[in-house]
DNA sequence: GGGTTTGGTGTAAAAAAAACAATAAGACTG
DNA sequence: CAGTCTTATTGTTTTTTTTACACCAAACCC
């Protein structure tokens, strides 16, 4: 047994599923493992948690550290701790999701030296430890946060058009394009919720008709909440 | 110290919000510690996990050690992981909660020697470590989880009046009695789902008109998912 | 200026939820 | 056994929410 074996008993680490939203369809990053075990293949960015480091605290570290992002939204969704998910000893993990906005995500020295990229959801293959399993539950919270708490908007730049984020729910439900949700009912629900903001602005550079960019007012949102208001699409 | 040492210097355990329905209240079940840390407060029941347990299992353990039941429903709810959460060292906490029948509930020799008693969620006093935080968080889990799965069965003996049934929601829901839910709504509701059957039995020993008794169908309600049914209240 | 593409809008029908109160059945009392 | 007490049981109406559905408008491109 080598040195670290022979201290390695048990640890908890961090693991981060970070959605991004681009060219309509929702993504994860990914980092293919440059050491064993499971050289070379893709997983989950994640770390062991510092000693001294609370939990939320490594789940933002190790978002950092690839994205170069701080507070950006982060849950931590549930603990995956069978006794042979890692091969190498008793490692259980803490598995979060984050949302980013893919325009803002910077390719710092780590993502760099990870080979970090983008994998649209439906085309993940098969990743190193139980990185499955848990990208698969979290992309179930996901879509259960995203339909009643507003954190689709996390996924988009701050001015956005309607059809956008009706997109980005098909892209997050697994909808049909354009099929999935009805776009006049979309569209008076969401608006009927009084938490965007038309911005005095419109959409450039598309070769047609453009549309209104829409923000999304966190103040009013919260002031609603306090009210009683509940959030549901 | 190492540092690949300190890593390990760490341990990780299970705390468990058993909840009971009892008397018309939701009712958790503590124990009172009787060592240091905390000795003489009330808890959650919990014990450090096994180095060949998987975190299911070790919820599993506490559990049938203080009740003696096995097979009961059991769920993860979240980590704790705060660096200062536990005085002795860096332990992190996995918190289940899981639901059982009051009227199974045996004394068993661990409960006993942990002088285990059922507490009104209402009038829980300050618990050890982070529990009363732990406690609420589950609390509101279930409270998610009565309203859109079929979980509050699992509080009720396996026979039971449509006014315990709506009692029950009313308790865990934190409604007033009788106020919260209108009872023919509730009734009409609860009905319609054709996951409860009635029974050839009438509710005894009461000073007035008995009510019919129901049974949960499981298999019924499985049948019914598959086809897309949802179970909402 | 005509073609192409996406943006934007309202109404009617159906379904679901909420509000609401009187009668029935059994147990107990005297 | 008649009367009282307590809880059980049952439907209808109104309101709200959800669904279904189709045409004209605006900008760009050629």
């Amino acid at each position: 047994m080598s040195e670290v074996e022979s201290f390695f008993k048990s640890a908890f680490s961090v693991d981060n599923v970070i959605f991004g939203f681009d060219g309509g369809d929702l993504k994860v990053l990914l980092i293919q493992r440059g050491a064993a075990p499971f050289r070379g293949k893709w997983a989950l960015p994640g770390d062991l948690v510092y000693p001294n480091e609370d939990l939320d605290t490594a789940a933002e570290r190790v978002l950092e550290q690839l994205t170069g992002l701080r507070g950006v939204y982060l849950e931590q969704v549930r603990t995956f701790g069978a006794v042979n998910r890692h091969p190498l000893g008793r490692v259980i993990t803490i598995a979060y999701f984050s949302l980013i906005k893919v325009s803002d995500f910077a390719l710092t020295p780590a993502s760099f030296a990870q080979s970090a990229h983008w994998h649209s959801i439906s085309s993940v293959g098969e990743l190193a430890f139980d990185h499955n399993e848990i990208l698969d539950i979290c992309l179930q919270r996901l879509q259960r946060k995203v339909r009643n708490a507003p954190v689709g908007f996390e996924l988009l730049p701050q001015k956005f058009t309607l059809t956008e984020l009706q997109q980005l729910y098909e892209s997050v439900l697994n909808l049909p394009k354009n099929k999935g949700l009805d776009k006049r009912n979309f569209r008076k629900k969401i608006l009927s919720m009084n938490v965007l903001v038309e911005c005095d602005e419109m959409q450039e550079g598309v070769a047609h008709r453009p549309a209104k960019l829409y923000q999304f007012d966190r103040e009013r949102y919260d002031q609603f909440v306090a009210e009683g208001f509940s959030f549901d699409i």
